[in-house]
DNA sequence: CATAAATAGGACTATATTAATCCGATTTAC
DNA sequence: GTAAATCGGATTAATATAGTCCTATTTATG
């Protein structure tokens, strides 16, 4: 269970994003943060058509938040970017996706890391972080 | 981020394990949990390995717990079987592996996620999973 | 109006990991 | 001797990651 590059560059990305609190081009986040620029753009685009962020074409255009940062937290973040968080094959989309999942012990392990990662990221935004507060 | 099969039957297979609390063949485990034969072995040879569990060979044979069950945290296993932790690009193996790294929140969030991780699973017990008990 | 800077998106590739399966060797209780 | 087990190496298919590349479209500015 490891982070993708995906969601460490993102987080840069936004991090980045949030304190210039202005639009700014892939380009230069690419530059100044030393991210591969085709990839980080793909990671623009994905979060874009998640609704973090909003984008204006042409010149001049580029990406930025479309909400302020402190309502943008590090688990919808990390949630857009890698997909599925820490489940476990027998937690599905909702249902009991596993025939033994009651009481199943091992079950409500995974079940408990799950809840425990989404309430460690959910509770710390990208102004957090932006701000350099420590977490 | 999600969690391989094989942290998943691996998890299964030793919670079983300490349920029996003898010695129990793979092919016991395999039926019974419901998990390919051939693949909870390499699981448990890899266990072994690490020192978890001890096999005995030959007919009657099979695996047992090297340690009380409650010396055994998911925490230890899943470190195991799962290999890297949450650990992002930028965490390497104790050193800065990354020459942002002083001062960088987003590596502070990184490292307060795994933290949080292992916090979590490594107060619970293969005793408490295998005595149904609440996590 | 031409150009350059930007997003949009599809196609492609290389690498690694996962999740197995299969085979042959060895050990050992009976 | 046989059957039941571990041990370990080889192989394979599917999937995800981490990109790269190309073309199209949009738009501010000279």
């Amino acid at each position: 269970m490891r982070i993708s590059t995906r969601s460490y560059y993102g987080l840069r990305a936004l991090v980045h994003l949030a304190k210039e609190r202005r639009i700014c081009p892939t380009s230069k986040i690419a530059k100044e943060e030393n991210l591969p620029y085709d990839y980080l753009q793909k990671i623009f685009q994905r979060l874009k058509k998640a609704g973090l962020i909003k984008s204006v074409k042409g010149v001049e255009g580029g990406y930025l938040l479309s909400r302020p940062a402190k309502r943008i937290s590090a688990g919808q973040i990390f949630e857009i970017l890698e997909g599925r968080m820490a489940s476990a094959p027998c937690l599905g989309f909702g249902q009991l996706s596993c025939s033994r999942a009651r009481g199943c012990s091992s079950r409500d392990l995974w079940q408990k890391l799950e809840t425990t990662i989404n309430q460690a990221l959910g509770s710390i935004t990208l102004a957090d972080l932006a701000a350099n507060k420590k977490v």
